[in-house]
DNA sequence: GGGCGCATGTAATGAGTTACATGATTGA
DNA sequence: TCAATCATGTAACTCATTACATGCGCCC
């Protein structure tokens, strides 16, 4: 299943729009979902007109650079409501990069693990900032279920983080106190 | 930051290890955590070499094929330490492709996205036994922490499904109910 | 007048996956 | 004896990214 052909078929089933809009839309606001970069938008875009799930249409608003503006046709909206059902029926697995690093962690001294830990954890912070700020502009919209599941991941995250740095301090500062001891 | 290259740094830095025992074991032990294909380890290990990382020698026993063995250097071991310390300083955002359906979970009737949120869930439950049990195998080693980061992301989603479940079986009663009455 | 935004698209590049090849060994 | 495993690697293919091109409008 190909999630962004979901995202593009379901946002061309909201409301029309032209290739650009959709560029910007997801730089500006889907940008913490998914990392759509123009050339592979408006090839997807050809692809979806390509098996007739949407249409498109050369649109000029003045001296304006032309518009392609896309509806989405019937068998569009099917394949939508099948991909989507598809979607929320499947699991897939989020796949944590930092996790690696986390597999190696006694490779390294107490201390720098816990600068290193308490460093990640101040951006998981501004990020808990920034999404929640976005959460809020969408309370009222269908999107608060996606800022949900977002903010109680990365909730996840934060405690995580506390939890750990603090065993760690702890189990560090046990060591410690032995060796002194010793 | 390659997490590729920290991975398998780290293994041959843990010991040496020959090319297919790589291959193995990324696909049977850390197949949850990445999903490396045979050519593509094969061509990082050869880079990690050029890079002067790692050396190679050429082993055989009996009249079994060769196996290439990897042997991590002094740079490989600094370059594993600034790759580790960066893992574990920067945060970088898991991707959620579930996130895309949420979405759009207003565009289908309630009774629908029930169903595939409970499917979901059953996917997410016996995933969690699956890790479980390879956190419980893994208890000792420092492969733990990997394993109680999984498990927390795990149990968020677990708690976050059944929790919308409930909000959304609740609210679809009560609209129900309420277009019974009219 | 210079720089940025609008709006789309093409070409070259890079990088991973699939498929395939080899040949001996082990287990059913 | 047939299939699967061991062990490495190459070639073709797919696919996304980067860089580039165009040309007008808007704003300082």
């Amino acid at each position: 299943m190909d999630v962004r052909e979901l995202l593009l078929l379901g946002l061309v089933h909201r409301r029309e729009m032209h290739g650009y809009e959709l560029v910007k839309f997801l730089d500006q606001r889907m940008n913490f979902l998914i990392d759509l970069k123009p050339p592979t938008t408006y090839g997807l875009l050809d692809r979806l007109e390509q098996h007739g799930y949407v249409t498109s249409e050369v649109e000029r608003t003045g001296n304006w650079p032309e518009r392609r503006v896309y509806r989405i046709t019937s068998a569009g909206e099917a394949h939508f409501w099948d991909l989507l059902r598809e979607n929320l029926a499947a699991f897939s697995p989020a796949s944590y990069p930092d996790e690696v690093g986390l597999y190696f962690m006694d490779q390294l001294p107490d201390s720098e693990v816990q600068v290193a830990l308490e460093t990640k954890l101040t951006q998981v912070l501004s990020r808990l900032v920034e999404i929640r700020e976005k959460a809020e502009r969408h309370a009222g919209t269908p999107a608060r279920w996606l800022f949900g599941h977002h903010l109680a991941h990365l909730e996840t995250e934060r405690s995580w983080l506390e939890e750990t740095l603090q065993r760690w301090e702890t189990s560090s500062k046990a060591v410690t106190s032995k060796s002194r001891r010793e």
